[in-house]
DNA sequence: CTAAAAATATAATGACCGTTCTATACATAA
DNA sequence: TTATGTATAGAACGGTCATTATATTTTTAG
């Protein structure tokens, strides 16, 4: 991937994240990433393009967090997971879940990509609790604590947060275990 | 409160919650509302000021429905307050917290009204939870599995949110009993 | 070195934005 | 009826939006 595209990419992220997609402008990315306006159509046939781009990047990051932390994970897969989870809301400043809101912002159209890739994105999620032992009730259960712990590190701060997730994980009556 | 000024909030609220608030414009609220540009800008001194009444008033009708329904409580408090809280999910149709939106879309200025007023909300229903006899702990628990059942439903159907929501919210374990 | 590819700056397009102005119509109450 | 407040329509304002066009420069590869 071109160097351009890759910063077109990471600060479109960061501005999208910080101020939501129909308030940044187009010039207000390019000034951030340096980038000529004619090398962002170069690499994004539009706007809606790149926002897809971006969310599929995330997207990405998000489950290797997942995935790998489960690998290397030395005590509970479940401990693992929540303290990944928690790691990757530390990271991006509190305001919530991205793919969330991009489908917010653009459920004027249910056909529209960037709604179906954030379907696809939340459904993946539950999947990928079901593929690694959890039963559906279980995996029902986790989405709604980590859902709950993005949406609430938006106003506590992440102490706070964090105990109170980490202490629902545990409090879980858990039917099976991994491995 | 005039007609005219009760008719822009609501359809304003329907507008914004479906769309989000800066894509939404004025014309297409006073077009559903069936106001004159001018009559808007007589009750309202911005958008801004328009959306800061949206919220209040939600912000208020929330509150009373929680606060009823455990008033009304003829079995525990707790599931009573999950119901009116999963039946107030129901009526919204399903795209997330709109006061956690409004701040995403305004989070550029922490000064601004509308930031502060959503923190002034989710501050006072962690207070509300408390004031009802939980203890801080479950207070904080309570507003995770709340906030956590509010983003479920924007990609799970309502009955899989509220018997993902309710089994969570029996299963907490419970230092003090209410009442 | 040269040819192809990528990135640049600038401007035009047409549409929409929030806000303000002007001037007219309608309502109610003294 | 007259006066006052409210609602109306329509246009203008300056600004920003996403997108496209044009033309020039820089970078890369053979």
């Amino acid at each position: 991937m071109s160097k351009k595209k890759q910063d077109l990419i990471e600060h479109a992220e960061q501005l999208f994240y910080n101020h939501g997609f129909h308030a940044v402008g187009l010039k207000r990315i390019i000034k951030e990433a340096n980038v000529a306006l004619m090398t962002l159509y170069n690499h994004f046939d539009s706007k809606e393009a790149l926002i897809l781009d971006v969310l599929k990047k995330r997207g990405e990051q998000y489950f290797s967090l997942l995935k790998s932390s489960v690998e290397n994970s030395k005590s509970s897969p479940i401990l693992s997971l929540a303290e990944a989870h928690i790691d990757f809301i530390r990271k991006h400043n509190k305001n919530g879940c991205m793919f969330l809101r991009a489908k917010e912002e653009f459920s004027f159209d249910e056909d529209h990509e960037i709604f179906q890739y954030v379907n696809e994105h939340k459904r993946s999620l539950l999947a990928f609790f079901e593929e690694i032992g959890f039963n559906h009730s279980e995996a029902l259960q986790l989405v709604l604590l980590f859902e709950g712990a993005t949406a609430l590190s938006e106003t506590l701060t992440m102490d706070e947060v964090e105990m109170t997730f980490m202490h629902s994980i545990k409090s879980m009556k858990l039917q099976m275990r991994v491995e």
